[in-house]
DNA sequence: GCGACAG
DNA sequence: ATCTTGTCGC
């Protein structure tokens, strides 16, 4: 089965109204349950998180040859340990295509199940920030899914992508110069370059996340909370170049996916 | 027609 | 998003 009509003129339009009118709810400093400190450490200055235990992470698995049926998931990971404390799935019928721009219409309704579920039923574990797979304000109209999911959960979120995704407001927010320049000045590990537009908007942080890895993260605030600190707990999350919220939510609900195929349920 | 295209 | 073994390096 395949999806009605691809979503008419007319309804991206009423689209992104929405994400106009839920973008005057975004909270864009940090307003979280955890404290930040800055520690003078000989010459480098570092940061701690007190008071921070529960990091939520999200993510949508597909099926190969199947444009309709995927498998949302939530884990939970203690801090700073980073190991998963709880994990959840959900079989969901995706309605429209994948749009750029319009992520969230596709696939933030299961994601906010998976959260108001927790809640409801475990709520002493419920994250306290909640990194998801896809950009917060580093959007076309400063609203991507991370801060969709952000407003309509009422919860802290950071936006990480894996791609860059071109922004109409300037040459140093084009694809080539993003790219060109995060060769250059990404030299080492927790390295941060800013994604300002002509406008004087920051958007996000293309951010290396280990040494030895070339190919950035793009960072951005999702919802309540800064893009510093986003860009400080992101890097404290990456033992690989994926922080591990997003990692273990992807890798768990592949292979709840793979078990699908395997039995047969689907 | 051309470019862009988070997941 | 998804398809995937070996291989190179620490």
């Amino acid at each position: 089965m395949s999806f009605d009509n691809n979503p008419s003129t007319a309804q991206k339009d009423a689209w992104k109204r929405e994400q106009l009118e839920l973008r005057s709810k975004l909270i864009e400093i940090d307003d979280l349950s955890f404290s930040k400190t800055i520690i003078e450490k000989n010459h480098n200055q570092e940061v701690e998180f007190n008071g921070l235990k529960y990091i939520g992470g999200v993510d949508i698995s597909f099926i190969e040859n199947n444009v309709e049926d995927a498998v949302a998931s939530l884990v939970v990971l203690e801090y700073p340990n980073l190991t998963v404390i709880y994990e959840n799935f959900k079989m969901v019928k995706l309605k429209l295509p994948y749009i750029a721009g319009f992520l969230a219409f596709r696939e933030v309704t299961p994601l906010l199940e998976l959260l108001q579920n927790l809640q409801q039923n475990n709520p002493e574990i419920f994250p306290q920030v909640v990194i998801v797979d896809g950009n917060g304000i580093l959007h076309p109209r400063k609203f991507g899914l991370a801060s969709h999911l952000g407003v309509l959960a009422n919860v802290p979120t950071i936006g990480v992508g894996k791609n860059f995704l071109q922004i109409d407001d300037g040459d140093e927010l084009t694809m080539s110069y993003v790219k060109k320049t995060v060769k250059e000045k990404l030299n080492k590990g927790g390295d941060v370059y800013f994604l300002r537009g002509f406008s004087g908007t920051t958007y996000g942080a293309a951010v290396r996340s280990l040494e030895n890895t070339t190919n950035p993260i793009y960072v951005s605030i999702g919802h309540r909370i800064s893009l510093e600190t986003a860009i400080q707990l992101v890097i404290k999350c990456c033992h690989y170049r994926i922080p591990e919220p997003t990692r273990q939510a992807d890798v768990r609900s592949r292979k709840f996916v793979q078990n699908l195929l395997k039995y047969s349920y689907i």
